[in-house]
Parts: C-alpha cells; sequence; structure tokens
DNA sequence: CGCTCATATTGATAAATGTCAATATGTTTA
DNA sequence: TAAACATATTGACATTTATCAATATGAGCG
C-alpha cells in the first residue's frame, strides 16, 4: 500500500476540479491575481478590463465562470459591480503559493 | 496597497496555470489519485482504464496531457509504460490537500 | 423621465477539447 | 521472424470554450 492517503471524498474531488478549472486558465488566473492584489482585495470590471487585452463583454464572462467556481463573489455598489476573493479562493490561492499571508 | 503579497513570477504563474489546467479535469484527476494511491505511486495504462470507463486511447491522451503539464512521468520497462507522480505533481497535490504527509 | 455609464447577455464564429474506432508502433515471446 | 500484447497515434466527430460586436439591462443623474 502507499504511504499517502488520499484525504478528500469524490464529491469534494470533483468539486476541487471545477476550481482548478476555473483558474487553470491563463486569463482567468491573472484576473484572480489583479483583484487579490488591489486595493481592499475587491476590483470592478472597468479595473480588471483594461489588464487582460480583451473586451468587456470576455472579461465580464471569465468573472461569471470564476463566481460559478464559487472562487469569486459578486456585489453591486451603484453602478459598479466589485468583485472579491472568496475564502474558497483565497484558501486555494493560499494552497498554491500564489498569494502569501 | 493589500496586505497580501504575490509570490510567482509571470513566467511560473503560467505554467501554474498550465498544471491547473491539467488537473482541472475530472477524469485526469482521478487518474493522479489513482496513480497516488497505487503501490509504489506507479501505474500502467492497463491498470488505470477500467476505472475511467474511456477507452484505452482516451486515457492515454489524458496521460500525455498529464505527462507534458510536468505531472506524470512515464518509464518504459518491457511491454508496459509506468506512469508515476513527478516531484512538481507531488507538490500541487499535497499543496490542494488531495494526498496527505 | 430620458440620458449616460457600467455591466451582462446574446448570437455568431473560430479554436480547442474529449472521445471513439481503427490503425500504427514497439516489445516480448513462441 | 511471426504472433501476441501494451500502448500510442490518427482521423473523424460532437461538444465546449474563448472571443467579439452588438444589444440589453440596470443604476444613478440631470
Amino acid at each position: 500500500m502507499a504511504t499517502l492517503t488520499i484525504t478528500k471524498s469524490p464529491k469534494s474531488i470533483a468539486n476541487l476540479a471545477d476550481q482548478l478549472k476555473a483558474l487553470g486558465d491563463q486569463t482567468r488566473m491573472e484576473i484572480m491575481i489583479s483583484v487579490a492584489a488591489s486595493e481592499n482585495q475587491e476590483s470592478c470590471v472597468c479595473d480588471l478590463t483594461p489588464g487582460t487585452g480583451l473586451s468587456q463583454g470576455t472579461v465580464s464572462h471569465h468573472l461569471k465562470l470564476l463566481q460559478d467556481a464559487g472562487l469569486l463573489d459578486r456585489e453591486q455598489r451603484g453602478k459598479w459591480a466589485y468583485f472579491s476573493i472568496t475564502e474558497t479562493g483565497n484558501q486555494l490561492m493560499k494552497a498554491l503559493g500564489i498569494i502569501k499571508k
């Protein structure tokens, strides 16, 4: 027998695979980092769009994917939609060593 | 400024995104776990195929993707090709809490 | 209320991905 | 060397994905 132990249930494995799928994309990874690195750990679409070189609609689409994966939260404040890293997202980014502390 | 620190270079970020993309798939995640959990942390295609419910060719394809992402090593021994988790793959699986120790 | 601004959605399109069946490659064995 | 076995590759196909331009939605403001 192997000395290691599988620590996750099939369900959480599937869930994790979904999260990794969301993060396993250059654009979305950059978005997550950008949000994490921004003031108050939150950004609106208008802040995120320029850095990607993509259209506003496309960025909105990626944000939705990250949101669906449970990695980003969305909050509407006035005209702006603010996206912030969820606790899940934070844990994942930390576990991967992308962000520290 | 955010209190957190981005700890990776753009290049290693891209590299990590590639690894996550490889792991962010139910089938490939199961393959990785299966390899990790197997005797000597290695498996041949014939051992891995039945569990997936997929054709031999398809499993071979997924194994190649995992290999290309640097998560699996391949070693030919006689007629069999043995796949084992690379150090990189091991670190990633541990970081994600999929395997322990 | 009508305008403007920020974001979301839609429809279209091209590219990437997952899959299989069939075939090719490479290795051992008779 | 021929046959058998394990794996890889190829070609085809359906599905998913990334993307944009255009349009819709929704919120504040004049």
